[in-house]
DNA sequence: TCGTAAACGAGACGGTACGTCCTGTCTTAAC
DNA sequence: GTTAAGACAGGACGTACCGTCTCGTTTACGA
């Protein structure tokens, strides 16, 4: 992208006023926007989740959520996308299985221990049915943690610790699926649940 | 009142009527709500599914959709029961590597080429989220599919084809886990997926 | 009318519901929704009269109001209507002066005694600019006053007490315009000022 | 603050700015304004008139129009005071029976021929139940139009065309009441009308 | 020739109401 | 006593304006 930036639909976030003259948009109003709508998608789910009720609760019209958000799912969105960026990231540990570890307890965290958890929760059919929603999500934070797996098979292989043909394609299915699978399905999420997950992806189950 | 044979909740199916004289409830009816609530769920979403649109395109008054069904919840519930059923039993075949195969391309082919597929894309949120839906889903197709998965591992270990150790209690998530991450978060779900899924799982990223 | 009453749209009232099966509308309802109508139209008027009062007023529901009359102009103009029409008459009393008083004090009492006085003020714009509330309300109350007037000048002539020419054309607007004229712009509208109307439109002005 | 001169509410008119330092109000704007409130109160009524289009079609801020009105009622009755003056005076022409007239065409012209009339058209309502805009009013235009006949009535008496008790009390409402009748209630407004008016309040309707 | 001060166009603000739609219940006539 | 039909009270939808409040800019006056 080399335009100067003068395109009016702000492709990526929702922040920007369409610029010019007339008052600026009230930083205060968007921040109490989002906290009012993330606790309301955590307490009532997406579907039960009134733009209404946000906008008494955030102490604002509606016209001003409207203002920055086409819909209730570009608003759901953009929350899912705050939520999810802090935890994607493997660091770089010299130790292997720690690394696994970290692709597994990373999610299992995010969703046990953060809003991010329940946030998904209540939006997965959306993620997995309105592409509206599920294809940005897609492209950043699903991709972004397949980069950063792949990366952990990389060193892995690099380090002796992996075998060479170690397969990177499934690798983030193999570690990342168990987690969504409980949380959609039940089931505990500690670490006892995430090494166990780790050991059998390593050794495999074959005799 | 003083009857103890005409309490409304039909504890386990939907399908029975209270019984009794009057005039008997139309099959036909029953058959038109399931049909046209499926399609919708499947071309709304479980949202912007409306019972008055089901109601509708069944040629049916809404009363009698809630004679049937308590809620939105419930009829989803009935819906998605039904279609999961059939994709769960794994054969003893001999061959182990071929049940573990079996034990991923079953949900893989039910997702893919049903309407389970679009139904649970729809109904994701509700099962994380809404227990009055989640808690018989796990309850039954869960657990099922767990317990089947079981079995494929006690076989394998009996036939020595796999280890001792091998770790059944997070076998479903290794095998079942790819597939729903991947009809979540995107990627194609087709038998070569399901292969290497089985090769990883079964032999193991480490060198 | 000999129409076989199939013709969807009800020409004149609003009362039918479009037939056929199905819960029949609620006469409670109806009446509940005309009364709160005429007081909210009385205390605010006709601009600042919200159909959300009015239907939390009459303890019904927006569509309730909605299924009956397309607007609010269609709402004020029942309500108009049905008010008017039991001040138009003028009995024949064997005394011309006598009759030309009532001609004033009929228009005259409806204004000054009944709802009809603050409902008409709230609408006069709308009767004056409003061709879909001024054609129906010129087309009944207005054209059946003027035939009224116009019999009461034939009596009068018949009987020898008015001129031969008296201009028959003009009486109603000699007579009722002085009323309205002070209903609009201010002045006492009493017993003496219609006689005082009557007696100098009976003599003239001229020496 | 100490000062005692800078109280905001400009007494009688609303073109002075409060005065002081500044940049002083606009001219240009102020015509702007008058004018699309005009061509608008026309075109949809008073109330379907937005302050909020009155200001786009000016070319300027709301504000610009708050400054200067205290609300859409001041803004109307401004209009109708500038527009209505103009057609009040009846000039002594020595002919009683053509001041008469005058006192007839005057308002029938200024209705028929002018802005004034669907001004004040739209505007009936607000007049007849709103003193805010009522009161102004009649405190203006309709006295000053009151005092103009009594000096005709005065005149005729005195030349001796007009008998010494010909009520002047009555005589606006005789001469202006039908113009307005039909104004609202419909009927041509021409000059014949205005004749017969006249030839009828003269000579009244007594054998 | 500069502040100082107010008005300017623009547009966001917290609200209210609009007219439509949907929910879950209720009421009818027909079978 | 179930059926299709449809009215009911309630309440959220997304839009349109209200009257107020910033913004950054423009225009005049007095120091």
């Amino acid at each position: 992208m080399t335009n100067d930036s003068s395109s009016p639909p702000p492709s990526a976030s929702s922040h920007q006023a369409p610029a010019r003259g007339g008052r600026p948009r009230s930083e205060r109003a968007h921040q109490a926007i989002l906290t009012a709508a993330r606790e309301l998608l955590i307490e009532k789910g997406f579907a039960a989740m009134r733009l209404e009720h946000v906008a008494a609760r955030a102490g604002v019209g509606k016209a001003t959520i409207y203002r920055r958000w086409a819909s209730k799912e570009a608003l759901a969105q953009d929350l899912l996308a705050h939520l999810a960026a802090p935890h994607i990231a493997v660091a770089d540990s010299g130790d292997t299985r720690e690394e696994l570890l970290a692709a597994v307890t990373n999610p299992m965290r995010a969703v046990t221990e953060t809003d991010f958890g329940p946030v998904i929760r209540a939006l997965l059919s959306q993620i997995a049915s309105d592409p509206s929603i599920g294809d940005p999500f897609r492209a950043t934070v699903v991709e972004a943690r397949r980069a950063e797996i792949a990366k952990v098979i990389e060193r892995g292989i690099a380090r002796g610790d992996l075998r060479a043909d170690a397969d990177a394609g499934v690798a983030t299915e193999l570690l990342v699926g168990p987690v969504y699978f409980r949380l959609m399905f039940g089931g505990v999420l500690d670490l006892d649940f995430a090494k166990r997950v780790v050991d059998s992806a390593m050794r495999g189950f074959t005799a």
